[in-house]
RNA sequence: CGGGGUGUAGCGCAACUGGUAGCGCGCGUGGUUUGGGACCAUGAGGUUGCAGGUUCAAGUCCUGUCACUCCGACCA
């Protein structure tokens, strides 16, 4: 390719919307251009890293035996009414009518389209386990795009479902997902991203992992254990049992806390800790709006997501009402007579004593409070926020760490949810109809791009791994258009390294040094020839590498070889 | 969906108490120049997001609306 030729602009200045580095640095170097939000057109250069990416995924997807199918990114109302998601899905999933009054939707995943297939392909068991996988292009109407390609609303995303008669079969498959994964990630450059226990949302299932790469401008947050290689979204993280505080064993007291209503004021008047009181945070069920009164040591905040599992139903922060009979402000495990509220106590209180709690009358608490006397029949569940230093559930040493991550895959056990809802069975050695189990793995294309930015490029240079750069080589003559023998040396070596079946970028264009440099610093090619009258002297060409330092200097007729060598050891460092 | 911000040339921005739109970069042409974003000359490029309104006169004031963006909620 000759750079004069390339559609893509470079700018000097940082564009001004772009917070994220992946997002400044595409659109300075001339990869993307935005068209509404969350809307983006991929240019050459973008264009070719995503190319390179789907090409690892669609190896690495043959290797493990998922075949490569097509499925149309419209869907109608009654595909998705036969699973129940036309209603229980928001307004993330686009509706539409077509022309004669039908109502559609631009799928957002495909569950039901796969199974519909599945249906009338799979009907015996002789079929199964099998997988199928798409490369495609979704559409989400996210409420809120941001960072460039870190969240779009219209985005390339590799899908693959597994269908299975045992959960032996899916978790035998689901293991080799969970390795192709990894090689793929690997192979993309950023060998960094790892697999995290995580929640399955509206997916449903059991069993789901999310694949993360650590970085500040990732939007989940993620658990790690410094010590042991526990990991966990911290949707879902859990931590191991805390230190039960051994005082001597008060007796329950009644004390008088005017106008106390929050935590802090109670404290200060009580000369106490946190960590000495019990917190009770009012929540309303949103399947028949009844409080949920969750009792939680003060010092800890209530994971609503653990939560939701736990109940099986959204919650919200609830309202004071008077219909409630709950004293707000003042609100206790002992004694408590809410009506009708789902009552949930956090294991951060078990076996405690010596407990500061809400008395369920105005204005008053009670010191000395033990859970184990006091509080009869309780039963403790994990509902709590995972916090810093918290005690790892697996080792349970004081190592955990929270860090931002970006979700660039996940895998899901699914079950039969889909099977079920959909009526589709196949028939087993017997003849007996049943449902398959099914796997669904997913890995956004256009987040990868961005993710190894994020992981890679610093503010002005991109420096792209070699097996997903847009260009292997990227030559850079000075003093292209004037000097003759430059002009025939870079022609010369491009003809000869395309040849060899590289990926070769000429900058034939008439620019300053700087200007060439600036912008090869945004292409991110993994090797920079430059061809210098200052060298050519001595008949040297320079050479630099991603990863090294500093530029070497190589003898013109060495450098083909010099060249080959480095790529091949480039793409050895990737897996390949 | 809640809160903040911004809409003027491809990009970054300016234009005071209203007076009829300008600068830098980039782009075209001619020339000089060539190791970290060169220089001279010359030129093209705008319904100031959109729609109303006030006024002799609106980028500027008023009303409405749309879009984009940041923070939060949400996120198959």
């Amino acid at each position: 390719m000759l750079q004069s030729k390339l559609i893509g602009e470079t700018y000097k200045e940082w564009p001004n919307e772009a917070t994220l580095k992946s997002h400044g640095l595409l659109i300075k170097g001339g990869y993307i251009r935005q068209v509404g939000a969350g809307l983006y057109t991929l240019l050459p250069l973008a264009k070719k890293v995503e190319e390179k990416i789907r090409n690892i995924i669609r190896e690495e997807m043959n290797l493990i035996d998922a075949q490569e199918i097509l499925m149309p990114l419209v869907g109608t109302k009654k595909l998705w009414d036969m699973s129940g998601r036309y209603d229980s899905i928001g307004n993330e999933m686009v509706r539409f009518k077509d022309r004669s009054k039908a109502d559609m939707v631009l799928s957002m995943t495909h569950e039901e389209p796969v199974v519909l297939m599945a249906m009338s392909e799979a009907q015996s068991y002789q079929k199964y386990p099998f997988s199928v996988y798409q490369i495609q292009t979704k559409f989400r109407d996210e409420a809120r795009s941001r960072g460039g390609l870190i969240r779009t609303r219209e985005f390339t995303m590799k899908d693959a479902y597994s269908f299975h008669t045992t959960k032996e079969s899916l978790e035998e498959t689901y293991k080799t997902y969970f390795d192709a994964y990894h090689r793929i990630f690997k192979k993309a450059g950023v060998p960094e991203v790892i697999a995290v226990k995580s929640d399955s949302g509206m997916m449903g299932g059991d069993v789901a992992h999310e694949y993360m790469l650590l970085c500040d401008a990732g939007e989940d947050k993620i658990i790690t254990c410094e010590s042991c290689d526990y990991s966990a979204n911290m949707e879902i993280a859990t931590y191991g049992n805390l230190k039960v505080e051994t005082e001597k064993i008060e007796d329950l007291k009644l004390v008088e806390t005017p106008s106390m209503k929050t935590i802090d004021d109670v404290c200060k008047f009580l000369n106490t800790e946190k960590s000495r009181m019990i917190k009770a945070v009012v929540y309303t069920r949103q399947d028949d709006y009844k409080p949920v009164v969750v009792y939680i040591r003060a010092d800890r905040d209530v994971n609503e997501t653990k939560l939701t599992n736990l109940i099986k139903a959204d919650v919200e922060p609830r309202k004071e009402k008077d219909t409630d009979n709950i004293v707000y402000g003042f609100v206790g495990p002992y004694n408590f007579e809410g009506n009708d509220a789902t009552i949930v106590i956090d294991k951060s209180l078990e076996n405690e004593a010596s407990l500061i709690t809400g008395a369920n009358i105005l204005d008053k608490h009670y010191t000395g409070l033990n859970m184990k006397r006091d509080v009869k029949n309780a039963v403790y569940v994990d509902v709590a926020k995972v916090v810093e230093k918290d005690i790892c559930p697996v080792c349970g040493k004081s190592s955990i760490r929270i860090s931002n991550g970006i979700e660039v895959g996940n895998i899901f056990q699914l079950g039969t949810k889909y099977t079920k809802a959909m009526g589709m069975t196949y028939l087993d050695e017997s003849s007996t109809p049943n449902n398959p189990i099914m796997g669904c793995y997913g890995i956004g294309v256009g987040r990868l791009i961005a993710s190894v930015l994020e992981a890679k490029a610093t503010n002005k240079a991109v420096n792209w791994p070699i097996t997903i750069a847009p260009f292997d080589v990227h030559i850079c003559p000075i003093d292209y258009s004037k000097n003759g023998e430059i002009y025939t040396k870079a022609n010369d070596l491009y003809k000869v390294l395309k040849a060899k079946g590289l990926d070769v970028l000429l900058d034939d264009r008439n620019k300053q040094p700087g200007a060439k440099f600036a912008d090869a610093d945004l292409v991110g090619a993994p090797i920079r020839l430059v061809i210098s009258p200052r060298n050519l002297e001595s008949e040297l060409l320079e050479v630099k590498v991603t990863g090294n330092d500093k530029a070497e200097l190589i003898k013109e007729s060495e450098v083909i070889d010099f060249i080959e060598n480095a790529r091949k050891k480039l793409l050895k460092e990737c897996g390949c």
